[in-house]
DNA sequence: CCGGATCCGTTTCGATACTG
DNA sequence: CAGTATCGAAACGGATCCGG
């Protein structure tokens, strides 16, 4: 068979590895907010506009901290809020997250125009390292300055 | 709210649009059959070693038809064949499925070593564009090749 | 043989309600 | 604020069956 020798069908078949927690809905929003939103705090993922159920949010959460994805940190000065922050293995998620970005605006967005979609495009398109490298950047001062 | 004046937030809020596709496990590992392996037929993808049931599998190849990520061919000379081919939608998740590779390959077959993941993971970083190219431009001439 | 459809027990979903 | 509890509906997935 072709694929036998091909070194890309060889070294791709282990994608289905990470597909529990990157082939689901659910755990990709979650990791949206925290990268893009910068978000951290339970009811904070439950207003996000696709409403995950609270069942799921926790589930979830739950399994991204399993994975090393994400920390779970119980506030120090507020006791009663609970802290979840991006570990590397979830912030280097922002690759597979500017593909995802680039995809949907093409595919499902573009008739929006550039006001809603066209900076951030271009911005990805034309310099897509220093893009990548800022928004990480961002996520890792907000989690430096962040009194827990 | 911070999130209200970043555009990057604004234009990846729409990512769960295309999320019954490209945040399901089904649809991505028969993308990658695809993409990588050269599968269009019902039986090829059910040889995956992720094992397909027959009924995930052509409920997940009707939904990447309907939303356009590939056709659907009656064989002419092989009547009994039914091909299953990209469009152009379904070849772009490409650069996708290039991040999800790089980052299974790192997180979860590291330890293998070079002589299975290496290869292709300095290609992809070093040349990505070119990669990219290289296995679009693959597909593109095995469908033009194919004989239905 | 190929390309599915059907059946059926099990799991998961997701909406609403409720609680420490 | 950060979750559980509950429950009917939907999806899963393994096995088998079926028409061409």
């Amino acid at each position: 068979m072709e694929e036998e020798n091909n070194i890309a069908f060889r070294s791709l078949c282990p994608i289905a590895t990470g597909l529990d927690v990157l082939g689901d809905k659910w755990t990709l929003l979650i990791l949206r907010d925290m990268i893009f939103g910068h978000k951290k705090l339970f009811n904070e993922f439950k207003e996000s506009p696709e409403k995950v159920p609270s069942k799921m949010l926790s589930n979830r959460l739950r399994k991204l901290e399993n994975r090393g994805f994400i920390t779970r940190a119980k506030g120090k000065i507020n006791k009663k809020s609970v802290y979840y922050l991006l570990e590397d293995k979830g912030l280097e998620t922002l690759p597979l997250m500017v593909e995802l970005m680039l995809f949907t605006t093409k595919y499902y967005y573009d008739h929006l125009g550039d006001t809603y979609t066209g900076d951030v495009k271009t911005k990805m398109k034309t310099d897509r390292a220093n893009y990548i490298k800022n928004i990480s950047t961002n996520y890792a001062q907000f989690k430096k300055m962040l009194v827990i």
